[in-house]
DNA sequence: TATACGATCACCT
DNA sequence: GGTGATCGTATAC
């Protein structure tokens, strides 16, 4: 795959597919923020996928506000704010009426990193964008990107990056998923094994 | 209006 | 292993 590929965008019909395909396609792909003019972009290597609106956790299973947004076209972005001081970013998938997204839960830090260190506050780089809400806090993606179209927006994107192959990909139930619910098992967690690259 | 809690993180023991 | 920070959102009253 030349260079050219694997900074061309993710398009559309992408986005479109059902989400656990796209939580698991979305693995060796990058992220890029274009901070101040600046490149900020690192390779996804978590994800998980949260779909249908029988998905006990998913913030889908009950349609509001908050949650229309995963109701509506795939290819925008997802960002709520948790805890009191966190942001989550996801993408969001699928066609029709089915609501989907995929929480990307971790990066590998490609470019920008100083700038990312600085809006850490400088912890080890192997701590950079390691959970869902370092890497916003890394970028610099907050609550103003909900809604953010990443199929034609010129400052939050996905590019095609390079494909994981499934020997190096781990499938895990979700993270923080509470309650006793069946969401639970749920295989829907994707890992990509980076020490296998 | 009031309350409880969360798709987390950092720091502690 | 445990816990506090901190506030928007959902839901109960």
């Amino acid at each position: 795959m030349g260079e050219a590929e694997t900074h061309r965008r993710l398009s559309l019909d992408f986005y479109a597919q059902e989400t656990t395909v796209v939580a698991r396609d979305l693995l060796g792909r990058r992220l890029v923020h274009i901070f101040q003019g600046q490149r900020l972009a690192g390779l996804i290597c978590e994800t998980e996928a949260y779909r249908g609106s029988d998905d006990e956790a998913s913030h889908a299973y009950r349609r509001t506000g908050r949650s229309e947004i995963m109701y509506g076209p795939a290819g925008r972005a997802y960002v709520y704010f948790i805890y009191g001081m966190h942001y989550c970013l996801n993408a969001v998938t699928e066609q029709g009426a089915l609501p989907g997204a995929v929480l990307l839960r971790a990066i590998l830090p490609e470019e920008g990193l100083d700038l990312m260190r600085a809006h850490r506050g400088h912890p080890p780089d192997s701590r950079l964008t390691d959970g869902p809400g370092k890497l916003c806090q890394a970028l610099a993606i907050g609550g103003g990107h909900n809604g953010i179209d990443l199929v034609t927006d010129p400052g939050l994107f996905i590019e095609e990056g390079t494909p994981v192959p499934d020997a190096s990909v781990l499938v895990t139930a979700r993270i923080g998923v509470r309650g006793d619910h069946a969401a639970r098992e749920r295989p829907w967690r994707f890992v990509w094994q980076v020490e296998d690259r």
